[in-house]
DNA sequence: TTACCTATATATAATAT
DNA sequence: TATATTATATATAGGTA
């Protein structure tokens, strides 16, 4: 875990694989004693050396042993059912680590639609899009001006704001008051900061 | 490990200690999957929860079983020469940790003695030593002063540079030439960065 | 082999959501 | 309660002595 980024696998030089056994135990040892004395918490390790070298036990062979045997005298039926052990500890990491690449996947989809979005707004061709990009914009922009109504029936009665044809931002600073606050108001309809600023064109 | 240095004592805020103990147990667990995987050995832990909650066991209760058997065939003997529990760890901790405090109180104490001598060099008073730093820079001032006789003497003749009186370094850039030289040479005889120029002022 | 160093990778405490 | 974030603390891989 440092130097470079080490991969979940043997590791076949002899003394590199040593090397790690032995800091990587001692370190895992520290984490036994740290988390029972900081949780109050019973646990206990034990790591096989290769060879002809002994375990490390923790805290002591004797607790280890006590621990074993409450554990061996859990009903076979709990231990399926409530333990954790390697496969549903396995599971549990896998499914977490599939939500967490789908949920930055989609997050990722919609960056992209945004993406489109600005740019068909600045002049790209409809045309010019994948049919799936097509698809996922036309979604888009369909649950952004859901939105908006949900939050204009909220709000009431809005003085809408004038029309604003298509206009470069930056001529706007020298624009008339009322229509930039128009678009402040707009903005804070749609939830500030990045939201597209669809003003009157929406699709 | 973050935001703050945690004291290695039981965590007393509820909310807190359940917590740390997840994510911790989470953590543990995972180092005894690399471990095991990385270096081929077997391993397992066992972190009971408080309450009515199951333990966590890795990599399975069948695995932690067996590992357990084979600890409890070892015979008394072995257990306690060969094994590495609590106490053999902790005292191998401690033995460590106090290695290093000594080491540190050591390389301090050089380090202060080292301020004293320049102090001095600079003007500051013996007498306004304390016992303790008048031996140390005593002690020290012989030390360097006998490394240097053996660099002398691995070196052979070597042409004595002048005399140079409490001259103020800074005065010395518009010094001449020789005399600068000769400090060079002198830094170099000592072993250059971090030591004191002595010159030929010894004591 | 053991210890030490240092750049990085991870773990995680406190906090916000 | 669970998850996300972020600042730090630790762990440790690869090298060196």
């Amino acid at each position: 875990m440092a130097r470079k980024k080490v991969t979940l696998a043997y590791i076949t030089n002899d003394a590199t694989r040593r090397a790690t056994l032995k800091k990587r135990r001692r370190g895992l040892l520290k984490k036994v004693n740290e988390l029972s004395i900081l949780c109050g918490v019973s646990a206990c390790a034990v790591v096989y050396s290769p060879q002809s070298d002994q375990p490390e036990v923790f805290p002591s062979s004797e607790e280890a042993k006590r621990i074993l045997t409450e554990l061996a005298d859990l009903p076979e039926i709990d231990k399926n059912k409530k333990m954790v052990n390697q496969r549903t500890f396995l599971e549990q990491r896998l499914m977490k680590l599939s939500q967490q690449a789908r949920r930055l996947e989609h997050e990722n989809k919609e960056l992209s639609t945004a993406v489109c979005l600005r740019q068909c707004l600045a002049g790209r061709s409809v045309e010019s899009l994948s049919k799936e990009e097509a698809e996922d914009l036309l979604d888009l922009v369909d649950r952004k001006a859901k939105a908006l109504q949900v939050r204009m029936h909220q709000l009431g009665p809005l003085m809408l704001p004038p029309v604003v044809d298509d206009v470069d931002v930056r001529e706007m600073v020298s624009y008339d008051g009322a229509a930039i606050e128009a678009m402040r108001q707009y903005e804070w309809i749609q939830g500030g900061g990045g939201g597209v600023l669809l003003a009157n064109r929406f699709i």
